[in-house]
DNA sequence: GAAACCATGTAAGTTGTTACATGATTGG
DNA sequence: CCAATCATGTAACAACTTACATGGTTTC
């Protein structure tokens, strides 16, 4: 799905402008989408010319006119053929697994500081999902919101119980073969 | 992390053609990055222009001589300074979730069908990643197969536990708001 | 007999980011 | 007083992907 659509997409959620567009990637659309002002600008202009949207200039002094974006009826039925799509499979990529992927390279209190600043990020995302799911929310927002919330929570709780794996000097070199470990919870190997 | 660089981290596990590099992104690098013959051939190229990487032709009958890359002591240096910068944050795009954010706009059954195809990819994913975790694995490869295996569990659960937020009709409209639920586990809302 | 695997590479195209250009207002 | 917020847009660049070009071999 590409900008343009998810533009398309939260315009249906509300009117908005370029500026607001961006930070509902931020909200709604935040942490499995983002944009930045350089695709988002061209994007609106581009619905625009195809009459999916529409645009109201709102004056405003000292600073530049406000463009207000509404989705047109031609927008909306271009929006559900595009929900109706097969999704194409998540993209993820994530440097801090590439690293870990090549732990035995590194010292061991280098990836010890790497692991203890993930953990504060995803613990700190965490607690704001938590915050934003105490409001009442519509019942799209609110499945996505705690999917988010139990990624981020299976990812610290598996970081937490095997960092071992990785920051054990002794253990650098080679692993025994698992002992299963079936549901994922609980250490891979004895520390 | 580019490619380039991810190239150059897998021949330091063992020299590759790039065909075989296209296969490592798709092992050990998977489900965390991924790359086309049309950007890992042109970097293999550059790689060795550079002289981080050396490359060796092995005639074969029938076939295009097949190009062995090995990692040069340069090579590793380099590799080790792109292991020692700060990790770019992960970035997440998941056509599944957006779908999902619009639920309101799509027929339940719709959505009862993206989920089920969603469970089988995942539960898929998970068995495949379970049956590579017996085997003897470097302390890396386990961290890392274990954290995607703990992901898509997570996934899992979550989806199955909560799929009827998105697929009761009565209650697309909006949801109550959340009774906590702290720690990601059970449902959001009552059934 | 079709599909998947082996094997390399290029060219064109897509999609997006970063930096540039500009500048007032508000909150800590 | 410095950072963030509000507000729009363009141009240059980066990084990939897809399709094209080629063709034997192995497996179901």
């Amino acid at each position: 799905m590409d900008i343009r659509t998810l533009c398309l997409g939260l315009l249906t959620l509300r009117e908005s402008s370029g500026y607001e567009i961006k930070k509902a990637f931020e909200s709604e659309l935040a942490p499995f989408y983002e944009a930045s002002f350089g695709s988002i600008y061209p994007a609106l202009g581009r619905l625009t010319e195809e009459g999916l949207v529409s645009r109201t200039e709102q004056a405003q002094e000292k600073r530049p006119d406000k463009k207000v974006y509404r989705i047109t009826s031609a927008g909306r039925l271009a929006f559900l053929d595009a929900l109706a799509e097969p999704p194409s499979r998540d993209r993820t990529r994530s440097d801090f697994l590439a690293i870990l992927l090549f732990a035995d390279l590194l010292p061991a209190r280098h990836l010890a500081g790497l692991i203890d600043e993930r953990l504060a990020a995803h613990q700190s995302a965490a607690r704001q999902i938590k915050s934003e799911l105490a409001a009442t929310l519509p019942a799209g927002r609110r499945f996505v919101l705690g999917h988010a919330l139990a990624l981020y929570e299976a990812a610290i709780a598996y970081v937490e119980e095997n960092r071992h794996l990785v920051e054990s000097e002794a253990l650098l070199a080679k692993a025994g073969p698992g002992s299963g470990s079936g549901s994922g919870s609980g250490r891979l190997t004895a520390p």
